[in-house]
DNA sequence: ATGGTCGGCAACCGA
């Protein structure tokens, strides 16, 4: 089984990037986020054409989230909390037998701000919606972009940025209470060393070029999965395009069984 | 080198 996640930055600007990379890799689910398009305008036949199912939530301009996969999602959810979440981050439900939860954690701007709460209340809410819903001995899947660095060696500058959103004590915190629930980092576990990003920001000039990244997309597997991972990589091909998106692929392969 | 990011969507906002 191949599970990716990629943050597209518009799925209707990188429809091709995503369709090839389908194509080439036959994952059996892609999780996407900031597709940035209303559901009434989502490239369903796309998908469709290259033998993928699509669920997802959208909104206008912002944020949005989708579970591509070759069966369909079953049990879908879309929506954090009680009642309609205000922004379209959350998308969960199960294939075959893995339920799977794939989320856009708000970026939060600046600590202080209303952004940078709303992140944090955000992130609470995920865990309590884990801790409400799942059995962490049981299998599942969390994925997507979190916007958090965890360790000095999740991003190029640990010295500058310490204490900013993406670099926060407090957004550290809320990452590790996953863990301490029941969740692995799989890329982590399998690459100890620095200097693996799955971001480069836009802003910073030849940022690519120079690996100035930040590592803040995760694949995160309970313990029933994490023995059946056998790699997790990340694939750059997106960032290196002429046109290029901002994240890259992380991918991740189990043993079936 | 007197410039220097994207995407959505129509003037800026968010990342």
């Amino acid at each position: 089984m191949k599970v990716a996640t990629f943050n597209t930055n518009s799925i209707r600007a990188r429809l091709p990037i995503i369709i090839d990379w389908l194509v080439r890799e036959q994952p059996d689910m892609l999780l996407v986020q900031e597709t940035k398009v209303q559901d009434k305008d989502f490239p369903v036949d796309a998908f469709d054409d290259a033998g993928y199912q699509v669920a997802f939530r959208g909104q206008k301009s912002y944020n949005g989230v989708a579970i591509i996969s070759r069966s369909p999602l079953q049990d879908v959810v879309r929506n954090l909390y009680e009642g309609e979440d205000e922004e379209a981050r959350f998308i969960s439900g199960r294939i075959g037998d893995l339920p799977v939860i794939n989320v856009y954690v708000p970026q939060g701007f600046a600590p202080g701000t209303e952004k940078f709460h709303y992140k944090l209340r955000w992130m609470e809410m995920l865990l309590s919606h884990l801790e409400r819903k799942y059995n962490a001995g049981d299998p599942l899947l969390v994925a997507g972009d979190f916007n958090v660095a965890l360790e000095p060696i999740d991003l190029f500058d640990p010295e500058g940025y310490r204490g900013e959103a993406g670099y926060h004590p407090d957004e550290q915190k809320l990452m590790r209470r996953f863990f301490d629930w029941g969740l692995v980092d799989l890329f982590r576990k399998q690459n100890p060393g620095g200097g693996h990003y799955t971001f480069w920001d836009y802003r910073i000039p030849n940022g690519f070029k120079r690996n100035m990244g930040w590592r803040i997309d995760y694949i995160l597997a309970t313990a029933p999965l994490v023995e059946k991972c056998t790699r997790v990589w990340i694939d750059t091909e997106p960032r290196a395009k002429p046109k290029p998106s901002d994240h890259t692929f992380l991918i991740a392969e189990f043993n079936r069984g």
